[in-house]
DNA sequence: CTATGTGAACTCGTTCACAGCT
DNA sequence: AGCTGTGAACGAGTTCACATAG
């Protein structure tokens, strides 16, 4: 809500990212990690356009986004795709494993804790917590539910940084929330004359 | 990515609706709905002030959303949360049921199908679909699996206006990415000193 | 000559502050 | 007097268009 997100640490450049371009530098991220695979004579550079339209944003748009990481594109040629890789990883904090903690362990939370898609993207599932005592000391996909009032001292002990709040309601910083998307989508609907699917959520891992 | 949404064809009033304000709607409509309860002596009205303290926005905010609806409030008083309940659920379209296809069951869309949440907000999981030959004729939560190709027909005839897609990856009007979510935590996360848990996100029903 | 990088214009959404109804 | 409703000021984010590098 704040806009501006703060300034890196990191060597000389760096302004302020904008809080709408941090959240489609991960898009740009997956699409160039998804890239080397496919791609069959292996090209290593990628036009703003080509990149901006696998992304579904215009070529200005992400130029200007990707200008907030600094100027590492080749002017006549387009970007080098390791080192844009390697400069979103970089910025978003992602060249280092973040450790999450996993709070809430009904269907959704069991569902989560099995998804192998995190690990890939340099997120561990480090710890596992339910207030429920019935679920406390069971083991969900390799790891034992501990109790939630042991969460403040395990995850400092064991570095987790992030929480993933699988619970009917919760304090969030982030709140993805099915039935709010759905009444968005709802509205939309309700604007239409009334055919057949206009709207659809996607759950994705 | 419009920013305006249609104008309704209803009675007269109705401008056109701004996107973000219809997110915002629908947080307000859960608030009054789950207000009624709480309150010891039933009080019928709420300030815009109070309403929007529940939400998090502030009361500026609130009365411009709520001003898109046409003039509900009573000065020097504030809202009759039985008439604005009603206003909002009309604009938002919830004053009808909305029937949803919820397409992939693996572990993540079973658990929403099992979910008791939709039905109390006015959406129905009338259909369920997957590509998978193993999973097509099962049964889930009571509704048979039906399969992917069928699903066109099958929602032009049972009426289904939304889709749920929970697979790995799908296409999408609204995309609802852990992943995703989580890279910007992280980013938020990398650009502090590395203390304890500093991001959350929530999975709601 | 091609594609990047970016100041400037523009659009959308939020905040302010106060007129006007009850 | 109190609280809503809203025009106007403000600010964030997007688009435009072009100077600039390769």
């Amino acid at each position: 809500m704040t806009g501006q997100v703060g300034g890196a640490r990191e060597s000389g450049r760096a302004r302020a990212i904008p809080e709408a371009t941090v959240a489609r530098l991960a898009v740009y991220l997956r699409i160039l990690s998804g890239l080397g695979d496919r791609r069959g004579g292996h090209r290593s550079t990628i036009s703003s356009e080509e990149l901006a339209h696998s992304a579904g944003v215009n070529s200005a748009k992400l130029r200007k986004d990707l200008s907030f990481l600094g100027s590492y594109g080749i002017r006549g040629v387009g970007y080098d795709v390791g080192t844009l890789t390697e400069e979103i990883s970089r910025a978003l904090g992602t060249h280092q494993a973040h450790r999450v903690a996993l709070v809430g362990l009904g269907n959704l939370g069991q569902a989560l804790a099995g998804y192998p898609g995190f690990a890939g993207r340099g997120f561990v599932i480090s710890a596992l917590f339910d207030a429920d005592p019935d679920r406390v000391g069971r083991e969900v996909s390799g790891l034992p539910v501990l109790d939630i009032a042991d969460a403040p001292r395990v995850c400092r002990a064991s570095g987790v940084t992030i929480g993933v709040i699988a619970v009917p309601a919760g304090v969030e910083v982030r709140h993805v929330d099915l039935s709010l998307e759905l009444q968005i989508l709802a509205f939309h609907e309700s604007q239409r004359d009334g055919g057949t699917v206009s709207g659809a959520v996607a759950v994705t891992s």
